[in-house]
DNA sequence: TTGTACGCGTTATCAG
DNA sequence: CTGATAACGCGTACAA
């Protein structure tokens, strides 16, 4: 009576005298069952309390409706978003997510691709920590044919997809309106170019200013991990040079920096965007809060997480054939805000 | 010679001709073994690329090494921190983290709470969702004994333990430092009281108002779901009293709300701390970035979740009993900014 | 449409 | 210290 065994689908047969092939259909909506037991199977699945054991499912069918997450850290806007866009597409497909982060270390992104390759996850959804050299650590998942989607920070690989946004677009752009707003000096704060999302910013910002006659200068090229810290400390390089040596203009790839080195510039009395202009990446929140507000990009984690999920449960599910597409685009437009807008602040 | 069988326990002791059960042993550390061949199933573990399939060993040890987390919302700098705390801390006990959020729907959170219950996870950490009203889907788990570690916005319950901050505390002396600024008309934007923490804050605020004997006023209190809008909102309510009607100072149950609601009212002329000051909760990014910086509460997102994780893995390991721990409770400083400081800037 | 019988890979139990 | 064997709960050929 008090036996602390769980209830199995032998427990619903022998209620019911019938087989646990049979139960076990029934639960799973296996077509050729009929709706009569069918119903009495489900009925006395709820009337026992019955709980389906996933491990023993697993173990037998061999997957686990589990998506493996794995990023540099959890918490920031863009990441969290994305996660919470990934856990609404799984949930609603009957996926579960387990989640690790690498803290921006390659051998914890090993270790936890290790853990979730053991845990048979179904599949990986990737945004690489920043000095990820190469993705060997990731064979076992091609090996097995676990299907990988990289998202943000992705790494180019014929068997898996890429989803992220056009990173050197949206910095040329986001250039090409500092410059149109008649800044010419321009500095970028920038991050780790081992990462693309960072070289391709890097890219988009050079390009603009080549293709507008502006030179581009080394010493205008700051690399960081674009914390609040890098922002204060480039305000300081940009408080230490000569007056008439100082951009007009900065382009950070992330608004963390721009939003702390706006902080520190006003705090010397610079004015913004008159002495300086200013733009950013992410759209995050804290760029609508600052004074002035920050020119951005909007960077859609939620919908890139979505979309990701989304795109890796299709393919897990036959709906469409991951090696066919090796990449995913999601549009990232500017947001146009007064830290950027010069002239007519002047007119 | 091409098959795809997974490497087992079996291939391993067949290649060095000892049982199965001597591999499982040998690979779990289990003290009854000889040195020598543990490094001998160790090596050709390797060898032959073997990992242990976590299901068999779920399904036969019933136990899973996973930690089910259950939130109203990811994307919140406090949650993503305090899930960040709780990985961290799992990932060094070798613990997973499984996760799903409610979005505030206490329907969501059932069904998802049945899931982490299906999936068999060995604990669960649980932050409310705003509409829950009891705690009856989490029977299942009481039931079974799994245990229970409600963090944040928590539920006493006899047979779990809560981890969390003094709200009453923090809330009673905050408003007690607007008073001290010379306040005596202080609102307060709250959440719905039918979770702890803004009940408590509600209660510190109302407390510290009658220790010095000013008035407790209905229409003084606000309740929202503490987003912008309601921020914006409240401000426009602020704003549409008659002048001599308005409070001097606001203390807001998050900073989200505090801050768009200073944005409004600065934008409307208002001064900030002079014409009206200002208090939230949560040490938020924004409540640094916003002009005046937001006088705050430090809510330790990070070891919040590093600590609720680690006392439930130590009462998993039986190193603690959760029974024995009704609560926890964590430190919340004051943090005091500009945006409070009234008298100070009047001298 | 249903039942039979077996195996998935591990660990627990008991015996040696 | 090690081996043999029986579960754990479910899914699925194959047979009926």
């Amino acid at each position: 009576m008090s036996a602390d065994r769980e209830v199995t689908i032998y427990d619903i047969a022998k209620y019911l005298n019938v087989s646990a092939a049979t139960v076990s259909r029934g639960l799973k909506n296996n077509p050729m069952i009929s709706k009569s037991t069918r119903r009495k199977i489900e009925d006395t699945a709820q009337l026992l309390g019955y709980q389906s054991n996933t491990f023993a499912s697993s173990l037998r069918s061999r997957q686990t409706n589990t998506l493996g997450v794995l990023v540099p850290r959890l918490n920031s806007h863009f990441m969290s978003s994305a996660i919470a866009g990934m856990e609404d597409a799984a949930n609603r497909h009957g996926y579960n997510l387990i989640i690790a982060q690498s803290l921006e270390d390659v051998e914890k992104e090993k270790r936890n691709a290790a853990t979730m390759f053991n845990k048979r996850v179904d599949g990986l959804l990737i945004s690489l920590s920043s000095n990820t050299q190469t993705i060997r650590h990731l064979e076992p998942f091609f090996k097995k044919k676990i299907p990988v989607v990289f998202f943000d920070r992705i790494h180019q690989h014929d068997e898996s997809t890429a989803v992220g946004i056009n990173n050197y677009e949206a910095a040329y752009n986001i250039t090409k309106h500092l410059i149109s707003q008649g800044c010419t000096k321009i500095m970028h704060l920038g991050g780790n170019v081992l990462r693309n999302v960072y070289q391709e910013r890097l890219n988009g910002y050079q390009q603009a200013l080549r293709d507008h006659h502006l030179p581009v200068k080394e010493k205008w090229h700051l690399t960081s991990h674009l914390s609040e810290q890098a922002g204060t400390d480039a305000a300081r390089y940009i408080l230490d040079l000569p007056v008439n040596k100082r951009p007009d203009a900065v382009f950070s790839a992330n608004d963390t920096a721009a939003v702390y080195c706006m902080l520190a510039l006003k705090d010397a009395g610079l004015r913004i965007p008159e002495d300086i202009a200013f733009a950013g990446f992410n759209n995050d929140p804290i760029s609508r809060v600052i004074a002035p507000n920050l020119t951005t990009v909007e960077y859609p984690g939620e919908s890139l997480g979505h979309t990701a999920a989304t795109h890796l449960i299709n393919h897990l599910k036959g709906i469409s054939n991951l090696y066919n597409t090796n990449a995913i685009t999601l549009r990232a437009d500017l947001v146009i805000r007064d830290s950027s807008l010069k002239n007519k602040l002047q007119e």
